[in-house]
DNA sequence: AGTATTTTTTCGAGGCTCGAAAAAATAGGG
DNA sequence: CCCTATTTTTTCGAGCCTCGAAAAAATACT
């Protein structure tokens, strides 16, 4: 059962506010924080004063503060860059990706590289992973005290504990547990996280007054996927992580999807079925592995122009998405909808259908007011969610720890 | 955004937790409540001192304890009876029932009338129930000191904030805000809750073994309703009571729905629905409003006898229930299953084609494994889901105040 | 009756937050 | 240039709360 507060958990718990609240806001002044705290002022100085002795935080540059205002001017706090560091790793088809991210959230280092994922066995893929995370841990260039926390994204479904990837489009290679090897191996805690789920990390990021306390980002790509926020709190399933949005049953029986079933919407929206209606072929044909970018670019090209199969297919896609969102609409209620990924340039075709499916759903009441926006590229949010992840680990788990393991061990004193 | 922990709120938060220790054990010693909460022996003392003082707790009679072990005998701290009493309020089609339950959980006093939901006007809706909440609470054969809350659940959808009636198929109104009405008739604080979710928090109470973090109650009615437990808490949509299963989409376009669309689930699983197609009408049939328990157990015998249209009938429930299910495992991962309701009699008609769909979708992996279990009478579970409801706000927001009203103020000291 | 054992209470210590007051740092006005 | 008003930040004592250790209470066993 839920376990009594301890005297200690409530300092724990300041800190970790007062962590976040400096991460959310960018620069503010102890004022700022004991507002939108509600803790008194006394309090912020004492907790921030010791962050900044332990060398998390540190006060900004007065130089900057061009305040007009009478009176001592608040001097800002921000987070110390030289703290910690991250590693956010994205692995998806044929592509992996790092970054080195300082404590303050900016992306010191990167690398990438080009796999043929879907034909790479097991254990290669894993030494890839681990070997380009330890080209940039070791890379003597690179002045970083001690990474912290390493995140992995993957396409496809990963374990509720965000140890090990399920089961992924990009390799036949199932159950891999990413972060307990990337752990061994280095050292250092790690977490495996599904794609969407950090693109949806991301989005409240980057726009948070859009995207606050509940809404949905799916990624229109080769497959369908989902990140789904609801009541503040990232959604996931009860064993893995869950929103499986494309793989909701469409048309009970209908057309092949990827993963064998029938029906799923992801065999009438993801770029295969697309491709696939768009050359008229059988909803039966074995879907393709990939369908290059520029292939979709043209298809959205041809059906804007004519009213083909080509236009026939993203209509097809937009009523397989409007009824999947309806379905959902039905358990959690209309939100706001991010389109992403590359074929979300293609909204433009989707979205008539698309309406007009939500308008005979439960969703339907409100279909005319559920807004939808598009962004073509995922990878960087999906980036930039794994270093929020990572970097939100450190603030709390770290920097703000429970009983065992007090920090301030080993880490440089600023100043 | 999340507010810092006051020193306040530590002595609230463990005054609530000992008090749900309590509710949860039965008759914990304060020993065992220190286990279960990993507060120390002290606070614990101090904490149930307070309560026994207040008369919220009372230690139970020595006698009772028949503890062979040497040493000083554990004593049992029980909830008082007196401390307060809550009432549950059932509105469902033709019927409205209410029971007044003590502090301790027991029924005290109950009425039940028989209305004709679907006729009667806004007003003589209202009127009923305020009248019946001030029968029982005006009874002067009832020694009841102080209700302090009403539940009030409702088949149909509510709004999030526990306020409102939004719709519901046992009247055509709509946007009753039944808890503003009953609050403002008596002074006390009162909820709106939807009748699913009421299941799904008395089956966790009654067998916690088995629906304890996940799991799915799905009332088989008239319509089709459903209650969510993830991770511990009952799931709720963003702006309503959510969890529409009934109303996810089966088939684009297909049966006519009571709900005016097509293709629902319900559209397909709903007695009304099994009925139309016992009796092969055509899909497009207006659906009937009632249809008694009596037929509905005659349609099954005869399915269970030859293998006619009603077996076909509740074959294709047990389809769109199973393709239904398998969406909602693709989002939320699979879990166990209650089906609830007088239908719940039939799953033996409908579990066959129910685990056949389930196997051709995402919660396919795991389809001989999902377990179900039915429970046939919905009405006792709801009002103690009720019930629990109302006993947990009293505990945590009367028994163990914010600042504002710190209470004690007109409560009976027990001895 | 005395001893061992277990539960519960008591008591002082240590922490944490709070409010009030003091200190610090600046702009504006004469 | 100095003084005052203003705003931010720190300091300090008071009040709670929880904790651990020890004491007290209540029973079974010998």
């Amino acid at each position: 059962m839920s376990v009594g507060i301890r005297h200690d958990d409530l300092r724990r718990r300041n800190r970790a506010m007062v962590i976040s609240a400096v991460r959310r806001a960018g620069q503010p002044s102890r004022t700022e924080i004991a507002a939108t705290t509600g803790l008194s002022h006394s309090t912020i100085s004492a907790i921030s004063s010791d962050l900044i002795q332990e060398g998390i935080l540190t006060e900004s540059k007065a130089s900057e503060t061009v305040s007009m205002k009478r009176g001592r001017p608040q001097v800002g706090l921000c987070l110390n860059p030289e703290a910690a560091a991250v590693l956010a790793v994205v692995l998806s088809l044929n592509f992996l990706s790092v970054a080195v991210i300082d404590y303050a959230g900016h992306v010191v280092a990167e690398e990438q590289r080009r796999l043929d994922t879907l034909t790479m066995s097991r254990d290669e893929l894993i030494d890839e992973c681990v070997a380009i995370v330890r080209r940039r841990i070791e890379d003597p260039d690179l002045d970083v005290q001690s990474v912290a926390r390493i995140a992995l994204a993957i396409q496809g479904i990963t374990d509720s504990h965000a140890r090990a990837m399920l089961w992924s489009p990009i390799t036949p290679q199932t159950n891999i547990a990413f972060a307990d090897i990337l752990e061994r191996e280095f050292g250092i805690p790690a977490i495996m996280e599904n794609d969407c789920n950090m693109m949806a990390v991301a989005l409240r990021w980057r726009d948070p007054d859009r995207y606050r306390d509940d809404f949905i980002a799916i990624l229109l790509s080769h497959g369908i996927g989902m990140g789904l926020v609801l009541k503040g709190e990232l959604f996931t399933g009860t064993h893995s992580s869950g929103g499986e949005f494309g793989h909701m049953i469409h048309r009970p029986g209908g057309a092949l999807c990827r993963c064998g079933r029938r029906g799923c919407v992801e065999a009438y929206a993801g770029n295969y079925a697309i491709w696939r209606n768009a050359r008229q072929l059988s909803e039966n044909a074995e879907p393709v592995a990939d369908v290059s970018d520029a292939e979709m670019r043209a298809l959205a090209a041809r059906a804007r122009q004519t009213d083909g199969p080509e236009r026939e297919a993203y209509r097809k896609a937009g009523e397989a998405l409007g009824f999947g969102l309806g379905s959902l609409f039905a358990l959690i209620d209309p939100a706001p909808v991010a389109m992403v990924g590359a074929s979300a340039a293609a909204f433009d075709l989707i979205e008539p259908a698309l309406r007009e499916a939500i308008a005979q759903t439960a969703g339907g009441q409100h279909s005319g007011s559920i807004s939808f926006d598009t962004e073509t590229n995922e990878l960087p949010l999906i980036r930039e969610g794994c270093a929020l992840r990572a970097l939100s680990f450190v603030d709390q788990e770290i920097f703000a720890p429970g009983i065992q393991g007090k920090s301030g061990m080993n880490r440089k004193h600023v100043a």
